[in-house]
DNA sequence: CGCAGCCTTGACCATTATCAACGCTGGTGG
DNA sequence: CCACCAGCGTTGATAATGGTCAAGGCTGCG
């Protein structure tokens, strides 16, 4: 790795990308943001995970020991109330990191959703590397305020819209969520079921099933399988999502 | 200023808690954090303001010019629906930080509820001096992912909690809340009314108070005044905002 | 082909919102 | 100094949104 910047130029761009694939850099834009060198860093510490439907990758409470960086498929994260209550937090897709905040354990579990890989680091080191890596500092911390921005938003959903209006938000984010898997134009792919739709939305599954109903009758949407479905009136469904009918 | 640190160590010590003061450094434990330099200049870019009971400090949807840090007093910040459904996000008291999201405009609104008192900043200077500052930069990473855990918190607490709960969930939260205020063992002072609360828990003022009121009941809290109340069984309270009962 | 898991639909119910009236309190002006 | 008024809070009656319970349908996999 070492004698990188004397390779000849194609071939540092290919092993750069190589690199960026394999800790995740890539997939969560840090790439461009970072030299080589700090690139390598990075990926030398991290251990490559294969994440099989369900998988845990974390689970409340537990000590906080690892940071995580998803590289492909789909995570949700979730709270629990001790008598089985779900809210899901938020769902997670290729670039997204996990476990950054800090603190001695856990506040979140997070599971795979469906088969897919992310890249692990051990806190501590990655702690290290961010201190005497500026350029990542300031990444994750605009990343960490968006992500503030987003769970704003969601406390909107979740305090002041009905079950309309969830819905509607919800398919209308879900067209632009999945980052490294555009669908084509007006398709949306969703890798949850209802019953996670329903603990990300704070509904019932049978309410979100209902509402689905609804925007399929009125047109608004059309499902071309149980997981997948088109946008038919997209403005509609955006004047839906706001309150604005 | 530049005479600093060749003063005796009392004064320098005086001096420096005056700049911590002045800039809300202090307030923010920002402080203890930076050495001389670093609060000289974070100082001499902090304008103060006084703030009237409502006055907003900024709004959503205005361009992000400013970064504030609120000194004393409390703030509330607050997202709108066309129709004027509100959702506070979340309360400020001195020493919090507001406007730190990247992006051309504010995602929110933000207005005191009581006099009190803050500092701005302009962003594109703050910027640049957090880029110069790697402790700051560390610092206020750290408040994000602390903030975004409280925000996963609160998102249980819309989507899947009770009114009890909620109610007991935030009366629980709040003997904590106000850092620079810290009430007497049990007391809990409400700077927010009714509506508020409502507000925040996603709620009616109706439904709170009728909640507050089967709290007085209840004995499990006892109010002193409309904004002043004291925690009289915690153990109660805590287990009915975990939903243990 | 059959079963398991997920989804949909329907009937009924409960929690919380809405509408309405009344009470308290603090500030102001007669 | 007292009385009135405005704003906030409480309480009660009623309504509606969404939850619960139950039954049935689809789909994909063994």
């Amino acid at each position: 790795m070492l004698e990188l910047k004397s390779l000849p130029d194609g071939c540092a761009a290919r092993r750069r990308t190589e690199a960026c694939d394999r800790c995740g850099a890539r997939a969560y834009s840090v790439c461009a943001s970072l030299d080589e060198s700090e690139l390598v860093r990075l990926d030398a510490l991290a251990e490559r995970l294969a994440l099989g439907s369900g998988q845990v990758l974390l689970r409340e409470g537990d000590p906080a020991q690892h940071v995580f960086n998803v590289t492909s498929g789909s995570v949700r994260v979730y709270k629990l109330l001790p008598d089985g209550r779900r809210q899901i937090t938020g769902f997670l897709y290729a670039g997204d990191f996990l476990g950054l905040a800090t603190g001695e354990r856990y506040a979140f579990s997070a599971e795979a959703m469906e088969p897919g890989s992310a890249c692990r680091f051990r806190k501590s080191e990655y702690r290290a590397l961010i201190q005497e890596t500026p350029a990542l500092e300031a990444i994750l911390l605009e990343r960490a305020n968006h992500e503030l921005a987003a769970a704003q938003a969601q406390m909107l959903l979740l305090g002041r819209k009905t079950a309309l209006e969830r819905v509607a938000s919800f398919l209308r984010d879900m067209t632009t969520a999945d980052r490294m898997r555009p669908a084509q134009e007006g398709v949306v792919r969703l890798p949850m079921t209802r019953g996670e739709m329903a603990d990300y939305l704070g509904l019932t599954i049978e309410t979100v099933s209902r509402v689905m109903t609804r925007l399929k009758t009125e047109n608004v949407i059309r499902l071309l399988s149980l997981n997948e479905l088109s946008i038919e009136r997209p403005e509609r469904l955006s004047a839906l999502a706001d309150g604005e009918a």
